[in-house]
DNA sequence: AAGACGAAAGTGGTTGA
DNA sequence: TCAACAACTTTCGTCTT
């Protein structure tokens, strides 16, 4: 029954940038991080099975639920009885044909419970796309569950009449990323999907004021990590930038700008005075931003804080 | 030659009358 | 609903390494 799993990021085992082997699993931000350098080794890896996992009978004792686990990101919340396709019992054993007109008409009125409606369909149809774009963003199991369940909510409030579908489902991530800290961009969002950045954006908002989300604005610091990597900076200048970051959040230097220029600002800065430097137009693509905008940013950022940048 | 800098004009979204 | 506005982008010429 126990299908062999095909080797995932869990095989890893040593850290590709400095060698140590202490590394750890975030699952709320769906990363591999090496605790002693702070890569993030991998962000897109695929969790398969359920969102827990027991090492040995008690921990499985302790964590297991009655009865299948509750799952918002499948159309019935994954509580309906499956009937296979295959025509063989649960031993595996083939099913007499005499039976096999009652199995057919067995599992065409399964379906037929199950996806009941236009509704009905209309959600499991959503929900799939969820999984797609979130699977193809490497996103973690939460936000996609809370993505669905705001779906749910929207679908309850009469809030798609009118949109495409895709739009509400990618205006769901992009909130539930927000809501979770684990936020992406609303470029990154539009990549994944065939909605445009606009669109996504208008249906966000109206869905965030009608179900009253009350989001807070993202602050840079949520980026750090994630730039970081992806531009293979070290630990060092990562704390170096959250330093920063907070300095500037408390002389007010963050309001009112976008939190991916600023941020980009901030590990430019970091990175040269860790001496790791990173062009500008390395860190621009990262953050989404322009050149420019980090110059403007980093500006500020040294002006204000008194950081003097030596070559 | 690549990177950094800054000016100027353009874009899309928010705000307040 | 519209215009003002700030943030950000695009583009381009110039300077620095």
């Amino acid at each position: 029954m126990q299908k062999k799993k095909k080797p995932t990021v869990e095989t890893i085992e040593v850290c590709p940038e400095c060698g140590s082997k202490n590394l750890r699993m975030d699952y709320d931000r769906g990363e591999l991080i090496c605790e002693d350098c702070g890569l993030v080794i991998d962000d897109t890896f695929i969790d398969e099975g359920p969102e827990w996992r027991s090492f040995d009978s008690s921990q499985a004792e302790k964590r297991a639920r009655t009865g299948a686990p509750m799952n918002y990101a499948i159309h019935d919340k994954g509580l309906s009885t499956e009937i296979s396709w295959r025509n063989t019992d649960s031993y595996g054993n083939a099913i007499p044909s005499k039976n096999r007109a009652q199995m057919y008409r067995l599992r065409r009125w399964q379906k037929r419970i199950r996806i009941s409606n236009a509704a009905e369909r209309n959600l499991a149809y959503a929900l799939g796309e969820l999984e797609r774009i979130a699977a193809s963003m490497g996103l973690p199991r939460n936000v996609r569950e809370n993505a669905a369940m705001l779906y749910r909510k929207a679908v309850e409030g009469n809030l798609i009449r009118g949109r495409s579908i895709e739009a509400v489902v990618a205006a769901t991530l992009y909130a539930s990323c927000r809501q979770l800290n684990v936020p992406r961009t609303l470029d990154e969002i539009a990549a994944a999907t065939r909605v445009g950045k606009k669109d996504i954006g208008r249906t966000y908002r109206f869905i965030s004021s009608s179900l009253q989300l009350r989001l807070m604005p993202t602050r840079p610091q949520d980026y750090v990590s994630r730039f970081c990597s992806e531009l293979k900076l070290s630990g060092k200048v990562q704390m170096e930038t959250m330093r920063i970051l907070d300095e500037a959040a408390h002389k007010e230097l963050t309001s009112g700008r976008g939190p991916t220029g600023v941020a980009a600002a901030a590990i430019y800065i970091a990175s040269i005075t860790m001496n790791e430097r990173r062009t500008q137009r390395e860190v621009a693509d990262v953050a989404g931003v322009t050149e420019v905008t980090i110059r403007n940013r980093y500006k500020e950022l040294i002006k204000n804080l008194g950081i003097s940048i030596d070559y």
